[in-house]
DNA sequence: ATGCCCCTCCTAGAGGGA
């Protein structure tokens, strides 16, 4: 099983571009962040067309998740319990979606940025990834076979190897180490990042800004990840970060980063 | 050329992004 997520920065300016990725790369899940749009405005036809399932999560031009997937998508769910609120008027976000697909748990996950370190959206940031890890414990310890990826942009940059320039992110947010911290803390509960055991090398980023030739010039940050669940991280055979894809006009400006798991053991 | 910001929405300037 071929799986796939990607912060596509608008699925409806995008949507022939993920078209043709789900295409080139043969993938069966594809999770999807920043979709920027309703639920009903989702273009689901072109993909339902292609032969796949879709799950979405939105509710206006901010943030976003969908999962679509060609090998089954069940137990849909919008948002973890006690998922943390934002806003004047406190309110879940749409961040996070789960579904099972092919055998396994899949979330795709949109970490909140944290805009600065003395914002309120920075505080916001550090506890719903501690809610979130509560939840990958629980999960595991509930089910300690259970299949679980927590994919998405986790909008941490866990090394300093991670940005391209230090210099330029000293004080600010996805360098912290209260961010970094919260990031490992996923690894304590016994998931793997498996991006980084299949592809350790440095500047091997997953976004790079729009402005000031930041891509020709591999100025960029990795902050694209894929937790696996101790059941499911010996089935990884493969991790790729889809270079290319940030390629021409009209690209996102994050790739997607693609998992090759070993299915012949999992049942759909 | 991998190329000099892009997405959204009460279409026009602002909010958000990292």
């Amino acid at each position: 099983m071929r799986l796939a997520t990607w912060n596509i920065n608008s699925i409806r300016a995008r949507a022939d571009r993920a078209l043709a990725f789900l295409e080139r790369e043969d993938i069966d899940v594809l999770a999807l962040q920043e979709t920027k749009c309703k639920d009903a405005q989702f273009p689901r036809e072109a993909f339902e067309a292609a032969g796949y399932e879709i799950a979405t999560f939105g509710f206006s031009q901010w943030n976003g998740v969908a999962i679509l997937s060609r090998v089954g998508l069940d137990d849909v769910e919008p948002g973890f319990l006690e998922q943390p609120q934002f806003g004047e008027v406190p309110a879940v976000e749409a961040r996070a979606l789960g579904a099972t697909c092919g055998g396994v748990r899949v979330w795709s996950l949109y970490v909140p940025h944290g805009r600065a370190l003395d914002n309120p959206h920075y505080a916001y940031k550090l506890a719903w990834l501690e809610r979130l890890r509560q939840h990958a414990v629980d999960w595991v310890a509930a089910d300690p076979a259970a299949k679980v990826a927590l994919v998405g942009d986790w909008n941490v940059a866990p090394r300093d190897t991670d940005v391209w320039d230090m210099a330029v992110f000293e004080g600010q947010t996805h360098v912290s180490e209260p961010e970094r911290a919260a990031f490992a803390a996923f690894a304590d509960a016994g998931y793997t990042e498996v991006s980084r055991e299949f592809i350790p090398d440095e500047r091997k980023y997953t976004y790079w800004d729009y402005q000031q030739l930041r891509f020709p010039k591999n100025e960029g940050l990795r902050i694209d990840f894929a937790y696996t669940s101790p059941a499911l991280t010996p089935l990884v055979r493969g991790v790729t970060i889809d270079r290319d894809e940030r390629k021409g006009k009209g690209a996102s400006d994050h790739v997607p980063v693609i998992l090759e798991i070993d299915d012949s053991q999992v049942s759909a």
